[in-house]
DNA sequence: ATACAGTATGAGCACATGCTCATCCGCGGG
DNA sequence: CCCGCGGATGAGCATGTGCTCATACTGTAT
């Protein structure tokens, strides 16, 4: 623990990173202030030292991870046309784990008190709680624009299927979650993709 | 509230649908012992009269709840073959929705405690806390021998796609959930089913 | 050296929760 | 008519939570 009155370098992201561990480790239900910074090897006042309120906090950790997976994802529906369907999703799949932010969204639906606490970010489209799934459909109407994917197939039903499956796989801490979303994602499209390339 | 001492006819069930209805309303942080009772207008005290624990409590209440809908869904492998394999699917998941399965196990993963409570059910394959998913990928293995689902898509990454679609329709509180969920079922088979009847 | 500003600390407050238990009451038997 | 048993009651205890604030400490300016 840091003596006192020295002040500690990055206190916000390193509470940041304990919030993930805590709810990585012991689930929404163990996010508890006392728990976050005994995590950060801090006293439990620093964090409302820096945040209004616990929601505060909360609000701030989803919005940062978001901004730091934002990017890739964003860059997805540009991505239509290049390369193999399957693999534009793997990657964007596994941007959405490496953020963790589907276990971020699991946190939003157990509190809902966050959501009028992130009212900007989720108004002006930055964020929502619905994570990847507007990104995934997106990508999805622009692949089927190129003629990879057959225009009879519903892209918001698949992205909801999509993240719906990562989400379960992250929520009951099932084993080996990236090679089975691997293979979620070539059973939704297999059958919807074209198998012809488009004529040239 | 009934008087003092007055025997209160079917207290566990009663219980159960208060708790039930807390827990649509206000979430599983807000299913607190005092919520339920209040609910249910009796004592705090007689849900410990009547069970150990309160995660006694809400472990016999998944398992009253899916002893309620397991019926219906066990029946479904056995309809491969008969009718659309859409018609069926939506059957079932009807079948959950109408159980409110699918937000009983949203609670599992926010209280890893109730698990082990559980065990017996668990260990004897009478419960799972994937829900329907094992039921789905046995109905679309069946439907695969039958010859109306082509035999390349993996029974298994369907059947967690639809159980995990389903899953954020609940946990979200998305509008119009069997709406959506007909036509996720609808996109998932659609290219995956055989347009040709099976030879005859 | 002294003063001061900035900041981490942790005991402590008010409150909610899980759970207990002495209490009270209706109903049937004598 | 009284007794006593079964069962619902709700005040209350111990604990954990969100959050506050007087305190202690360091680093810098003078």
């Amino acid at each position: 623990m840091s003596p006192r009155g020295v002040p500690i370098p990055d206190v916000r992201q390193q509470l940041f990173n304990a919030a993930e561990r805590v709810l990585l480790r012991d689930g929404p239900a163990g996010l508890t202030g006392r728990a976050i910074t005994k995590e950060a090897k801090c006293a439990t006042g620093l964090l409302y030292n820096h945040f209004a309120d616990l929601d505060d906090f909360l609000a701030a950790l989803l919005l940062d991870r978001a901004a730091r997976t934002g990017t890739a994802m964003a860059g997805l529906p540009a991505r239509a046309g290049t390369g193999r369907v399957v693999g534009n999703l793997v990657d964007a799949v596994e941007a959405l784990f490496a953020g963790n932010l589907l276990a971020l969204a699991g946190l939003v639906m157990t509190r809902p008190s966050l959501i009028p606490r992130m009212g900007e970010a989720l108004a002006g489209g930055t964020l929502h709680v619905d994570a990847g799934e507007r990104a995934f459909a997106a990508y999805l109407r622009a692949e089927q624009e190129h003629g990879r994917i057959r225009a009879e197939a519903d892209a918001d039903s698949l992205a909801l299927a999509l993240v719906g499956a990562a989400h379960q796989l992250v929520l009951t801490h099932a084993p080996d979650p990236r090679e089975r979303m691997h293979k979620v994602i070539t059973a939704l499209i297999w059958g919807v993709e074209r198998r012809h390339d488009p004529p040239r």
